[in-house]
DNA sequence: AAGCGCCGCAACCGCCATCTG
DNA sequence: GCAGATGGCGGTTGCGGCGCT
């Protein structure tokens, strides 16, 4: 089913975006919306492929990026993720609003790989777990109905998700959808900073806890947001982009202040069963 | 000041999954 | 059910900026 590289077509422009492309593309996109990516730059004025339209959107010009200034809490997060997801950088960069997988992916290439390195910690993301099989579109048709645009699931999480939903059916837990990420008041100060985590874990393992965060920055805090199911825990699926492919088990938040770093822990140990 | 090498990041490429007719 | 079109993802590349000599 080949398909010629979108860019080969003589005439249109690569390399960087100038000041006037990105001004036509943002207002095309805000009066006709996203999508039809093939034929936007046609319909836009651009002499771009759709490939390269769509990633400048996607990746600078959509609202809500944020760039640049990645804190410790994201940085531990972002590591904390890799180790669970692997190079699955769009699942990540769903647990980082305003984050790019493009950004999140350079920052791991760039700095995060280096640090850990000289830390002495290889990371080994769950990247070679045994597959689930392949869904086939009559169970992909009985998965929870979304908004169009939001149904389209992510190959590995469909996958995953399969295998969730057999594995939820099992323990006949009770559903709830699991929200993104979302920036939270710092009065819940979340887990160690990538420095302590670095002291506190080995790459073997996977994440141990270190100590309550020591010199931690006084930013906002990522956390898995606000389960909204009463009891210990509670099983996510249904969305689209639900980490981990739909289904977990997340720890609820604890009322106890002191929980901060249990709950993190636990949600990591929780998503290593489940893995 | 010039040359050189390194590094970070924006952009491209190839592939796969899904949609659509 | 099939084939083409489209969207999306992860890996890789290459250029520009910056620091060092």
């Amino acid at each position: 089913m080949g398909r010629s590289p979108c860019c080969a077509k003589v005439g249109l422009r690569r390399g960087p975006w100038s000041t006037k492309e990105d001004t036509l593309l943002t207002n095309f996109i805000q009066e006709n919306g996203e999508g039809q990516w093939r034929s936007l730059p046609k319909k836009a004025g651009l002499l771009r492929c759709g490939k390269s339209c769509r990633l400048r959107w996607m990746n600078y010009l959509r609202p809500g990026i944020k760039r640049g200034n990645i804190s410790q809490d994201e940085e531990d997060l972002i590591v904390r993720l890799h180790g669970l997801l692997g190079n699955r950088w769009s699942l990540i960069a769903g647990r980082l609003p305003g984050r790019t997988d493009n950004e999140i992916k350079n920052y791991w290439n760039t700095y995060l790989l280096k640090k850990l390195n000289n830390a002495g910690i290889h990371p080994k993301p769950h990247k070679d777990l045994p597959k689930p099989p392949k869904l086939k579109k009559s169970a992909a048709a009985s998965a929870p109905t979304v908004a169009k645009k939001q149904k389209k699931p992510k190959r590995v999480e469909r996958a995953e998700a399969d295998d969730k939903v057999d594995d939820a059916e099992k323990i006949q837990k009770t559903k709830v959808y699991l929200p993104k990420a979302i920036r939270i008041s710092p009065g819940f100060s979340r887990t160690d900073s990538l420095d302590s985590l670095l002291s506190g874990f080995s790459s073997s393992d996977g994440a141990e806890p270190a100590a309550e965060g020591s010199g931690r920055k006084p930013e906002a805090s990522f956390v898995p947001m606000a389960w909204p199911e009463v009891g210990d825990y509670g099983v996510c699926g249904g969305g689209d982009d639900d980490f981990l492919g739909g289904y977990c088990v997340l720890p609820l938040p604890q009322s106890d202040a002191s929980s901060d770093a249990y709950m993190l822990d636990q949600v990591y140990e929780d998503y290593l069963q489940l893995l």
